[in-house]
DNA sequence: CTGAAAGCGCTTACAG
DNA sequence: CTGAAAGCGCTTACAG
């Protein structure tokens, strides 16, 4: 492995002027850097980062936990990120929680053994005093989905509004009875802005919410297909809009109802969340709510890096949803 | 920041003593063991991995090369990868091209500056004397795809025997008239084994290929829609069935057809590659070659890791594709 | 079982 | 414009 001293040998500089030369200091002779820079060509020489680090202590990586990159949305809004630290000169570590215990405090421990100069986090399971304490230092910027303490600033789109509308453009189209179909578990529902936001426009409506319309824990294309099952089961009192927050699960639905011969949106009108790439090939189309993903990816990863190096923060964009209508309802 | 001679300091103990008591070394008492790990979880310290890999020479990090997170192929041999990485104590750095010349350069460049331990790339645009030296020495693996030098070793699936398949199937049905769309540019399209399995089954059903029945260059959703347009302008040339290397095209060009009346697979019969959770949903549900992704995403995680570690290689496994029949053939 | 010291490959303040 | 030397936070051979 060749390192600086064999280009000071090869060139008769010393290590010192090797370095600035890399370096790209000033008062390095230009005679000097064409040597040093020739030298190291000719010896495929190449600094070693993580001798650089231990001086300059910077990575230059930034860490993105996610829980599956198999998910679209995730992936989407990793693609945002990644452009924009690029561009800033970070490389970005997309880290797969699986939903699995312990992967989170892993990848959290990354950060504090210096292996990533930030984290960006689309959920947070583990909000102990320590990590609470990385949020405040800027090491920690959380987006997306957190249900958890209110007093932690979170970057994400105005959720409420986002199903709030998607529920009242079906009331208005004379729907009444609405499903609610989310990823999210019993225990959280109560602090999730999007459950809130139907409730409100079911109020608005003077419609009570019925609990054998809530389908929670129902997260891939299998649970939509099962989901709809449970719906037909419920006889006369079955649903007949359904808003689901998750595309792939609307997915799952839709192509259920036509295993089933079931006309949408006659029969079911059905709305997504996200608006996936997937959502404009299905058939009939898939109605659901766009999210401005590249947005906030963009603007996560520009307060992730002001945080790394300690520049005021960008201003933040309106991240506005948009209900995108197609053949579903 | 806490360091060791902070935990060093506050127990009484040399560093060396903490050092040794982290990596678990043997010949550190009891009594040293437990003083000095209450210590650190006080102090809250983390050994610092730079540091630390300074000395071990190993980051612990794997790049993957890939053109895009969000195709859903990749993402779902990344998660493999991931996964097998991850029990093995490694962690990945998913690279992305986005195509751009340079970004790949880039990304080769922290594999030399050894960010990085190893390299696994699912398309290789360089092969320079130096890029070759590094697949020689174990550091650079390629899978997937790749169009160049024969010589170099490449981990994927038998490529002429699925198109040569799927070609069959479509031909022995009794379609005449079998389109190729492929996102393969022209200028590699002859020493694309997929290409060459398509052509194989067409020879043996003496069927001579029509040129106009070649659309390459076709990546995207749009380019699906666009590309069923180019087929109906053919007029009475127009092919009977369609064979595109991509779910994502063909999922356009399906969708497409719902736009414009055809029926599938009456008017056109279709097989996409890949088997992406689009090709279920889709309706009709879409006839599809089935990659084995797991089994080469593991497989090839576990070569770079002996790589790494300067063990022998575990065996290779059969990467079997599969037709998957649905609705559209 | 424990510790002092060298060294991993760089960068940078200091001196010239 | 250039260089000798200290030091980043660890690990490990050597000595006890």
């Amino acid at each position: 492995m060749t390192k600086i001293s064999d280009v000071a040998k090869k060139t008769g500089y010393s290590i010192t002027t090797i370095s600035r030369a890399i370096n790209d200091h000033p008062y390095v002779s230009d005679k000097a850097k064409k040597k040093i820079f020739d030298a190291m060509r000719e010896l495929d020489y190449y600094p070693n980062n993580v001798a650089q680090q231990l001086r300059g202590k910077r990575t230059k990586l930034i860490g993105v936990i996610i829980s599956f990159i198999t998910n679209p949305f995730f992936t989407h809004l990793v693609d945002a990120i990644d452009k924009t630290a690029f561009q800033a000169g970070y490389q970005i570590v997309v880290l797969q929680t699986l939903e699995e215990a312990g992967r989170e405090k892993k990848f959290i421990e990354m950060l504090k053994k210096h292996q990533l100069d930030g984290l960006i986090m689309t959920s947070l399971d583990d909000d102990s005093p320590e990590v609470l304490k990385l949020i405040e230092q800027g090491k920690i910027v959380v987006c997306n989905r957190y249900l958890g303490d209110q007093n932690i600033p979170v970057i994400r789109i105005d959720e409420k509004k986002a199903t709030y509308e998607a529920a009242y453009y079906l009331l208005a189209k004379g729907y009444k009875k609405i499903a609610y179909v989310s990823g999210n578990k019993q225990s959280r529902i109560h602090n999730d802005s999007r459950f809130l936001g139907y409730l409100q426009a079911l109020k608005e409506f003077n419609i009570e919410m019925d609990l054998a319309h809530l389908f929670l824990s129902r997260l891939s294309v299998t649970d939509g297909r099962s989901t709809l099952i449970d719906m037909l089961a419920l006889g006369d009192n079955r649903p007949d809009a359904i808003l689901v927050i998750s595309d792939e699960v609307a997915s799952g639905i839709l192509s259920q109802c036509h295993v089933l011969n079931i006309r949408v949106p006659d029969q079911f009108a059905i709305i997504g969340f996200d608006d996936q790439p997937t959502a404009e090939v299905m058939y009939p189309g898939l109605t659901t709510v766009r999210q401005p993903i590249k947005e906030m990816g963009r603007y996560v990863a520009e307060v992730m890096i002001s945080h790394i190096e300690h520049k005021s923060l960008p201003q933040a964009p309106e991240l506005t949803t948009k209900l995108v209508i197609r053949g579903t309802t």
